[in-house]
DNA sequence: CTGTTAGCGCTTTCAG
DNA sequence: CTGAAAGCGCTAACAG
């Protein structure tokens, strides 16, 4: 790599100070508009850049946000991560980002390091497996302006954007029972994640507003491996009276019980009716399309970067808490109706 | 937020010298072992960060790389990102990642601001917009490390890792020939688009070497747009005599010719087989299932970071080129054989 | 409008 | 093994 030219260089070769040079830079009100012409043009020919780094140290802010997920390719998080740099960037602030691949171990590194990059705030979305949360302590400490989104928790207080899952997981529901499906059934992810706690209660929520009896044999909880979910599709399936519809805790796992489903003859929506939740890119293109229940991924990003740079920039860290809503997408997979319809039974 | 402990305050109080309390952090070999104890008790005691903007400023090197895309949620970029931060993680190096959005103005900023950010290199995927290359003078010039990948081109010299998507087209075409169609079309990208010609010139090739004829009226350049792929693929298959086979420049091209088809009442596979490229996840879900050319997307973002960090290191940018080999998933779409097994036909 | 001075927090010789 | 001094490239008072 070369040397770069500095300041310094513009200032000896036009034999003034650096502190003008900087001003003509920086253009400052008190700058004669000769000199700042003659040093724009030296920047021109020494091809001058400036050194963000140095500005950084002495100014104590490095305009850059941190960023970690726990994975980039999930295209929920990739999406996220484009509303957040999107909203930075119109604001001027760079994004540095970090992968704690589920481990808690990678998100403590990864929250050392940023605090070491002099990060002016961070947004993290929590680690499946993180249960203690002491590294965050640093981040307090130091009042590094935090928002955590998504996967966020109580045991942290900071701000925090995250999905209406209640409310998502009821709409979800409610459609299920609109469709005339009698017995509703629910496959949820593993007990501990907040998320799936929260889709669950959606679910008892809407059964119960609409005096729906929650059968215990409906209720299963997948890890949300391949082969667990076949299990537990599996097990209420084989059930003297089985369900014939399924609220499920995401995409993945109602692309999985469609397919068992299909497999012992049955029509979806028909006899079965599914819905899932995180609208995955693929649930426009799966046989039948999926129903699934929308978060806005993009927007979520948005408001965690907004509130982060907020923060920030007033620097003043007042908690606030952001819950968006979620919309049902309706498609073939749930809607009943319209295929009795369009199949004229 | 508060201010942050420095080596001079450790220094202070332990009425040392700030160089022996920097020796004791970077446990140089130099030190007194007891002076390095009372050091790293302080840094506890202090809640001490050492602060990585002074030192990259005086030691020239960010140990950063810089990282731009066109979409950072394009699954296929997502994906790379993955590749480049496990690779950049493992060897001690950060990401800033930045997104062009398909547009030449915002790629020139984000080199920019890179080159600002004095980080150590960078990998880009240039915009589908941009057809000049003097935004890149500015690194070549100062001899900043960069590899490009997937979206590279001649004009720019440097290292490059892409995927051999001529040899991807063509077990792609020859694949559909293989099954039995002989009315081969190609709709492909954008003509400017390196990657576009390149899967062109591999279908190309495959119809020769199979001694096939290309029909002029069965090749034709969508601009990659929902509507315009339409229009494309109704012209095609409006022909006096369609052709019965197509090899998509990517998936959603092919999934929106497939949409089509099966809208004017053909069977894919059996009177149409498509083929796309880009395996993205929705590949598995569509129905038919489309057979799609694999792109080894996090071992392309690997292979980047490696040639990359090498050049940091060994300082010397001695160019690269890695062409990565597609392998092509067969599905339903053009399995025509296997259906006609099936359906007994 | 411009120059001087003093750092920002660290590393890096060079002495000792 | 430790300290002094210089400096990375810039900004920010403070004079003038």
């Amino acid at each position: 790599m070369k040397k770069n030219a500095t300041i310094k260089d513009i200032a000896l070769k036009l034999n003034i100070s650096i502190s003008t040079v900087s001003r003509a830079l920086r253009n400052a009100y008190d700058i004669n508009p000769e000199t700042k012409k003659k040093v724009l043009q030296l920047v021109e020919e020494l091809d001058y850049e400036p050194n963000l780094l140095a500005k950084s140290l002495v100014q104590k802010k490095t305009k850059t946000i941190g960023v970690i997920v726990p994975e980039i390719d999930v295209h929920f998080f990739a999406s996220c991560i484009r509303g957040i740099y999107e909203e930075a960037y119109e604001r001027g602030y760079k994004l540095l980002i970090a992968q704690s691949n589920e481990d808690y171990d990678l998100e403590v590194e990864s929250i050392q390091t940023m605090v070491s990059s002099r990060l002016d705030g961070l947004i993290v979305s929590l680690s499946k497996n993180t249960k203690s949360f002491t590294h965050f302590d640093k981040i307090i400490r130091r009042e590094i302006p935090l928002v955590l989104f998504d996967r966020a928790t109580e045991n942290i207080v900071s701000s925090n954007v995250t999905a209406d899952n209640i409310g998502g997981a009821f709409e979800a529901t409610e459609h299920l029972i609109n469709q005339g499906y009698t017995r509703i059934a629910h496959i949820g992810g593993p007990e501990n994640l907040e998320i799936s706690k929260k889709r669950f209660n959606g679910f008892k929520k809407a059964m119960k507003a609409n005096s729906m009896e929650i059968n215990p044999e409906y209720v299963v909880h997948c890890n949300l491996s391949k082969s667990d979910t076949i299990l537990k599709v599996k097990k209420i399936m084989s059930l003297p009276k089985p369900p014939n519809a399924i609220f499920a805790v995401n995409d993945l796992v109602a692309s999985e019980a469609i397919d068992y489903i299909k497999e012992i003859g049955l029509n979806i929506p028909y006899h079965v009716g599914v819905v899932g939740f995180n609208n995955a890119p693929f649930t426009k293109f799966s046989h039948p399309k999926l129903s699934s229940v929308n978060i806005p991924s993009q927007e979520m990003g948005r408001y965690a970067a907004q509130i982060l740079i907020k923060q920030i920039e007033d620097n003043n860290i007042r908690i606030i808490t952001e819950k968006l809503n979620c919309n049902l997408i309706i498609r073939e997979s749930s809607n009943r109706k319209l295929y009795i319809q369009e199949h004229k039974i």
